[in-house]
DNA sequence: GTTCCTGCAAAATTTTTGCATCAGT
DNA sequence: ACTGATGCAAAAATTTTGCAGGAAC
């Protein structure tokens, strides 16, 4: 995610926790920090593991409470792709997000956005029984690296 | 899913495991036949109840090995609603194959089908990188029982 | 000072693995 | 008989909960 997207999420995360009533405790805002930072999704014990590499020590509970309230917020998005892990990332505000591809073999996730495929969610949402907030999609397969070539 | 198809899946499965060499063993085939009654995802856990509950008696590890060689032969899907347990279900040869929706409040899962989305879903995967081989669609929201009456 | 947040440790859950035994070929 | 499948139990991995101490308001 480019800086300036990222550094509005901070301050947009932020800004909502206070709003519903949270302080801004040190483990919360290093695990928003982080997210900020990132491409993609981390899973919980990488968002552990990378704080304490950078000396800011955080307990495994507080990452998952932060995680917990931020995704009942909707300002994280929970994602699962099938290694026992849950894996989160920012929602940016303003509708704009992608979906996953994730690699069979080497377990590589990346991201990519397609128009058509969120008119055809749009279209749908409308149509089915359930009053629909949210979707995800994962695209399953060998990702470059681990195609076999082809001719 | 009809008589008439899980029947098809469960003759259709038998056949794939002995062809790749496995013993249609008594507790896998419990599983094979449990999961082709469902309408839709079963967990583990759930496929371990119930087939102890009718008095097929079978140890969770061969529940789990089961399904982990299912999967690996395309058999059978595996499905994260983000309830922490991985659910699965019958892949049926053909194509032929249903989304889910989930409710966030009750966390009950439906299943439905969509055209535009699978010819969204096709067209997209002959434009990314990867070499797309399954898709995944998860909607979630609140579903009809648990939606507060709108008018 | 009160209330919420944090971190450690313990517990609960889900899934995997080891191993002796049993069943299918 | 031989090979793989099964079931139990133990272990591993992920996530949640309890609680005492600390930080924010």
């Amino acid at each position: 995610m480019d800086a300036a997207t990222s550094e509005g999420w901070v301050e947009h995360t932020t800004e909502a926790l206070r709003t519903a009533g949270h302080r801004p405790g040190g483990a919360r805002l290093a695990v928003v920090e982080l997210l900020a930072e990132q491409e993609c999704c981390l899973s919980a014990q990488e968002i552990h593991d990378r704080l304490r590499e950078r000396d800011r020590r955080v307990g495994v509970a507080s990452v998952y409470r932060a995680l917990e309230l931020l995704t009942a917020l909707r300002l994280v998005t929970r994602l699962e792709v099938g290694d026992g892990a849950a894996r989160y990332e920012p929602l940016l505000p303003g509708g704009h997000h992608h979906h996953h591809l994730v690699c069979d073999r080497c377990g590589k996730v990346d991201a990519f956005e397609d128009h058509a495929l969120e008119d055809a969610l749009t279209a749908l949402a409308g149509k089915v029984a359930y009053d629909v907030g949210a979707h995800d999609v994962v695209l399953r397969g060998a990702c470059p690296d681990c195609t076999p070539a082809r001719d």
